[in-house]
DNA sequence: GATATTTGACCATA
DNA sequence: TATGGTCAAATATC
């Protein structure tokens, strides 16, 4: 984990400035990268004193305080660079909200990116929205063609008040009613919420869900080290659940790489890494990665993630764990 | 009154 | 032209 944040980090830096430089940035924009990459200074800096930590195993500081900096690290530089995507290309939501544009007319700019993935989940009592976290408003719903059941659009509440273009669509499942197929379009840019949501998210777990994820895990732990013992498998998987949004932030960041990857090892990493879980009224409950360019097929146009990819393949093992 | 949802109409795309 | 996604006025809820 650590050479991989270590990786990244390099990486980041190196594309960000790259990407930077290609489009011949403004003030403004040197002065986002800087935050980034302090950001990522100050997770380099958590990496070395976790490094430092084990070491000396008695040292008092806390891993997981380090390894939760480390992350919220990488979180902030995440948001801050999709957020600085944003204001580089000017959305067709701000386009369409332009005062200027009275005409009632939709751009054909495609969203940057979209299925992220598909989660089909338990219906929450009285309701056909799930708690994933984020506030959402309904929009729209409409009957699709071929399925029984209507769908409903949600966009993040946080649209105008912060600009956030997260949208989701909700479906409930004509093969089995009680599931709900929940699509999610675009990143949350609300900031902060990667977190939370997840946090929430386990929450709302039951005991029994949470013993029948653990198994999942159980081959990586047992190569872990004493350092993640302590750390439950909720909190790694979560990690990785946000993994995923990253992707897409970063996908969507689009640094060129031309060279090609092997996407295997990631599918089975992420396979095994799936929270399958089923309740005891036979319902499943699990997230399916369905990322449809990237993952499924073979990957196009690469980005700094599918160097991530890799080392993640390489560090299958998670000895660094 | 503020905020959220519903729903018919509009628009883009295949 | 059929379909899916979004808008926005009307309506409901808090």
């Amino acid at each position: 984990m650590l050479y991989i944040y270590i990786y990244m980090t390099k990486l980041i830096s190196h594309q960000i400035h790259q990407s930077f430089s290609n489009m011949k940035m403004k003030e403004e924009t040197l002065m986002e990268e800087k935050r980034v990459i302090k950001e990522l200074e100050q997770g380099k800096e958590l990496v070395s004193r976790l490094m430092n930590n084990l070491k000396n195993p008695s040292s008092k500081e806390s891993n997981m305080f380090l390894i939760s900096g480390i992350l919220r690290s990488y979180e902030n530089s995440i948001v801050m660079m999709s957020l600085d995507q944003k204001t580089l290309k000017r959305s067709p939501e701000t386009k369409r909200m332009d005062p200027s544009n009275n005409k009632k007319r939709r751009t054909s700019e495609k969203k940057t990116s979209e299925k992220v993935k598909i989660c089909v989940g338990r219906e929450q009592e009285g309701t056909s929205q799930f708690d994933d976290g984020f506030s959402w408003r309904k929009y729209g719903q409409k009957d699709i063609h071929g399925s029984k059941n209507p769908r409903g659009y949600y966009r993040c509440t946080h649209r105008f008040t912060r600009g956030c273009l997260a949208v989701k669509q909700v479906q409930k499942s004509d093969a089995d009613p009680s599931c709900y197929e929940v699509k999610y379009l675009e990143s949350h840019t609300c900031n902060g919420n990667f977190l939370l949501s997840t946090t929430k998210h386990s929450v709302s777990l039951s005991k029994e869900e949470e013993r029948n994820r653990v198994p999942k895990l159980h081959h990586v732990r047992e190569q872990s080290e004493d350092t993640i013992k302590h750390m439950k498998s909720e909190e790694l998987m979560l990690s990785l659940d946000d993994l995923e949004n990253k992707n897409e932030i970063f996908r969507t960041f689009s640094f060129s790489n031309p060279e090609t990857e092997n996407t295997t090892g990631w599918k089975i990493l992420m396979e095994n890494f799936t929270p399958t879980t089923t309740t005891e009224s036979g319902i499943t409950n699990e997230l399916i990665y369905a990322s449809s360019a990237s993952v499924a097929n073979s990957p196009t146009d690469d980005s700094c993630f599918s160097s991530l990819k890799n080392i993640l393949d390489l560090s299958y093992d998670w000895s660094l764990m």
